[in-house]
Formats: structure tokens, sequence, C-alpha cells
RNA sequence: GGCCCGUUGGUCAAAUGGCUAAGACACGGCCCUUUCACGGCUGAGAUAAGGGUUCGAUCCCCUUACGGGUCACCA
């Protein structure tokens, strides 16, 4: 059984790089009908942001990322919140210690600060390694603050990550680092290991950052004599600029992506594609859903080299998705928006709005992009007489007089559109584009509009019509005279 | 700086030790359409550089360049 887990700290948002690692391990576990987990990892008191946990909680839940096991739901290997799985670290350590694979170092913050160098890094000399047993029962008793490394041993320690291949790296090039802090919680390393071990974590999937100081959790594995998961570090994600994506550079934040009008799916099928893509059958498709990214998604095909987030993708791929929207469903989305032009006051009409939608929905990236592109039903705007001025369509306002004086005296009879054009055409002698460009222009006062003059005849009224005929023939009489 | 990783059009990316190196977004043009959009067609645009290995390298090896990651009592 694959159990795979999301690992967050709460100090802020879940950018698009959060969510890519959230997507990839919960569809690692998920093609295999495995269990997804969700665990913050708090340990560090100084950074964690107030409100963080429940963005991260409604960023799953927005995108349908649901996870098995986890905070709010619970599960077998809980608690699944860091700081109270406290008691937990410390005898793991001590274990350690024990072996003679840890040490206690009371070094203060000075004497580490002092073993700089010029560049300003530093590693660890093992000060501590060399204080006999009676020292280091003597402080212990004594109350001195105390933290508990990880001796590394001599040699070079090698690891198997699915995406990269092997790495390997020489043990002199990590320090003895930290399993718990002076404030008795572990560091985010040691954590790891320990609850990944307690949690049956079999694929611990993340960002390649942490790929170098991944033999130092291979070390404390094999310390600990624990089984090892797989490894998946996936490839960085960055931004136009070629920067990591992060909050620190101002990465926006799902939940401000969905508030300008990014659907979940188009985020979700997106981020998928950043840094993976499907093969066989699968290999020319672009649009998918997250059940059929469960079916189809293979880390065998994540892409070693890092991504750059691409907006304008992203907003084709979000109308797309509005485009295979069910009518339903998109219209519960779009018609709040409309709800609210036809609540505008000095409004003219109130055409029927499921139509609008309906017009609209093969057209739009995003669902508020609908009210400026309808609007002109409710409200006819001021509009220059330039409008009536076409080359292709060769018309002019002097054109678009005859026409729509033309068409405004059989329309008037007769009700119908498309009737009264042909009438038009025959009494005026105006082709069919002059009439059409005209009536148009007068109909919607737009440059451009989702529709032709026709569909506006019929979903205007007759009277709102005639209205707006009226109000274009008063435009242009003055001008042509 | 040490170590680790990467490099196919502007972006996402496919592919194979061997025909003219897919496709998508964006961009240009054309068609359709009363306009815009949608749709259809089409165009331009790439294997970082240099060495090897090989009958033949985008693919394998080395070097260089560039980019990124990492070297915390942060995660």
């Amino acid at each position: 059984m694959v159990r795979s887990r999301y690992a967050p700290s709460p100090t802020g948002y879940m950018t698009i790089g959060n969510l890519r690692s959230a997507l990839y391990e919960y569809l690692i576990a998920k093609r295999e009908g495995g269990v997804f987990i969700l665990r913050l990892e708090d340990t560090d008191r100084q950074r964690y942001v107030e409100g963080a946990e429940e963005a991260i909680y409604k960023t799953l839940r927005r995108t349908g990322l649901r996870y098995d096991e986890g905070p709010l739901v619970g599960g077998d290997y809980g608690p699944y919140i860091q700081s109270q799985r406290k008691a937990s670290y410390l005898p793991h350590a001590l274990e350690l210690v024990e072996g003679g694979k840890a040490y206690f170092c009371f070094c203060e913050k000075e004497r580490l600060d002092s073993l700089a160098d010029e560049r300003g890094l530093k590693k660890y000399d093992r000060h501590c390694l060399a204080l006999s047993p009676e020292e280091i029962k003597q402080r212990l008793e004594a109350g001195t603050a105390y933290v508990i490394r990880q001796r590394i041993p001599e040699g070079r320690t090698a690891f198997r990550d699915t995406v990269f291949g092997e790495i390997a790296i020489e043990n002199k090039e990590m320090e003895d680092q930290i399993l718990i802090k002076s404030d008795g919680m572990p560091t985010y390393n040691f954590a790891n290991v320990v609850d990944d071990h307690h949690m049956a974590i079999t694929h611990v999937v993340r960002g390649c950052e942490y790929i170098t100081s991944t033999p130092k959790y291979v070390l404390l594995y094999e310390a600990l004599g624990w089984p090892m998961p797989v490894f998946v570090h996936l490839p960085l994600l960055q931004n136009e600029e070629g920067q990591k994506i992060s909050k620190r550079h101002g990465a926006a934040s799902i939940i401000d992506m969905l508030e300008a009008g990014f659907l979940p799916e188009a985020i979700i099928n997106y981020v998928a594609l950043l840094g993976w893509s499907p093969a066989g059958a699968h290999a020319h498709h672009e649009i998918f859903t997250l059940p059929e990214l469960e079916k189809i998604f293979d880390p065998a095909h994540i892409s070693k080299s890092p991504s750059t987030f691409d907006i304008k993708k992203l907003t084709w791929m979000n109308s797309e998705h509005i485009k295979k929207m069910k009518r339903e469903k998109f219209h519960a989305l779009v018609i709040p928006f409309l709800d609210e032009a036809a609540k505008k006051p000095g409004r003219d009409f109130l055409p029927d709005i499921h139509a609008l939608a309906d017009m609209a929905q093969p057209r739009l990236a995003f669902p508020r992009e609908i009210v400026p592109m309808v609007d002109f039903f409710f409200t006819l705007p001021a509009y220059d007489i330039e409008l009536y001025t076409h080359a292709k369509m060769k018309t002019d306002p002097e054109v678009a007089l005859g026409a729509l004086t033309a068409f405004r005296e059989a329309f008037s009879r007769l009700a119908d559109g498309e009737k009264a054009v042909a009438e038009a055409m025959a009494a005026s002698g105006l082709g069919k584009g002059q009439l059409l460009w005209s009536l148009r222009t007068a109909l919607s006062g737009m440059p451009a509009t989702p529709c032709g003059a026709l569909d506006m005849v019929r979903l205007l009224s007759k009277e709102e019509t005639l209205r707006r005929l009226d109000i274009g023939i008063e435009k242009l009489t003055p001008a042509v005279k």
C-alpha cells in the first residue's frame, strides 16, 4: 500500500509550487489506490503564521486534493500535527546517542558563530564529541541547555531517486546536524524521518531543494535500522525571472488565483503538466481532470529540469475548462455577475441571462469577463458615431443612417429581424454587410460583441430594438446633413 | 566558494544511437463570420559551445559556459 504525505509548514499561504508538490504526492498515492496524508510541520515556533493552517486546508479542499489522513479528519497514525508529537522524537535521539551515532552538544551560539569562515560558512568542529561521560552527566544535571547532534560517519552516502537516479555525496560535505534543538523540539530533518517511519510513509515526495540533504536522512534511517522509503524529488518551479517560486519572491497564493477567476480544475491541470507529461495514448492531450490524472500519472515521466510558470498558458487552459464545463455549473458560476449587472441603476433592458451565459461560455477566459462582454444588453453605452465607419463593410455614417432608417421601417411592421433585413436591403439597395454592421453598432454601441446583429434583435425586445435604432438615427442625422 | 542537479523554439514539452526533431501556449498570416471571439488552415521559431566514442549522435563520455539548488538550533 502506497502511503504518501504532503508535509507543509504553516508559515503562510500555498503557492503554485506548494500545490504542485501536494498534487504529485496525491497522484503518486492515488494511482495505486494508496493513501494521501497531510502532516503539519510546525516545529519552528518563530516562523509560525496565524491562519496558515486554515489556508492549507482551504487550498487543498478547493482544489480537490482530499487527504485520507491528517488534521481535522484524523487517522490511525495521528496526531498529524508535529508539535503534538513532540514526545516521540527524543527517545529516538537518545537511542542514537546510546549507539554512539549521536551526541550531546552544549556549545553556545557565540562559539558556533566564531566557527564561520571568511564567507560566513561554518561547519561544526565536533567540539562536544570529545566530552567525557562525566562531563556530559554533570552538565545535564546542572541544567545546561543542550542539543543533540547526529554524528556523521566517514565515507560517502548514496541513494536512488525516482526522478534523478543515483545520487552520492561525500559525508565530509555534511556537518553533524542537530536532531533535537535546545527548546526540545526536533529539527525538520529529524522530525521528518521519525514521523515518516511512524506513519508508515512509503514515498517521500518533495521539491528537489531537499535533494542534497537526503543523504542525512539516509544516514538516519540506517542508524535507526528503519526501512528506507522511495524518494521522489521534484524539479523546481520558477517564475519568469528564473527564480524559485516562493512566498519570499512574492508568488501568488492559490487562494488569490481562485479569487481572480482561475478554476481549480485549470490550476490542477496546468500544474500537473509542469514537470510531467503523459505518455502513450494520452501524449497528445493536454486537458485532464483530476480523476483522469489519477489514472494516467506516472512518476517515471517526471522531468529533471526546472520549468517556468506561464500564466498565459494557464489562462488558455482556464478557458478550455470553462468550455468543457457543464452548462448548469457554468451558469451557477456566472449568474451572480449577471445579476449584479441587472441591478445596476439606469439599466435600459433586462435580457434573458441564461441566453447571455450560453453565448459567453465558449468565449471566456475568466467568469467575471462576462460582464464587460454582455453589459451592453442591459445598458446601451454612449458611443461615438465613428463606430459606424468600417472600410471592409463599406459603411460610414451616411450609409448607416440609410440602413437604420430602412431597417426601422421594415422591422416596426414585421417584428422579425431576418425578414426586416431582407426588406431593408431591397428597399435601400444596400448590401447585407452594410445593413448588419450598422444594425449591430446601433444595438450594441460596441466595437466588438459576442454575437451578431440578428442575435441581438432576438434577445432585445421589439421595443428596445426600436428605441436603440432611434438613438442611432438621432446621433447620425446631424452628422450626415 | 565546495558539493549536488539541470540545459530541445519566448514558454510548457515529445522523441530516437539513424528518414525533413512531434504537439500545445504565445506570436504572424489566411479562411469562415455582419464585427470580435469561437473554429479551421498556415507561417516563423529549438537540440548551449567545443571535443571525443561511433559508419552515424539531441541521445553515450569529457571539458567549458550558463542556470538553479544547497551548505541553519528554517522548513
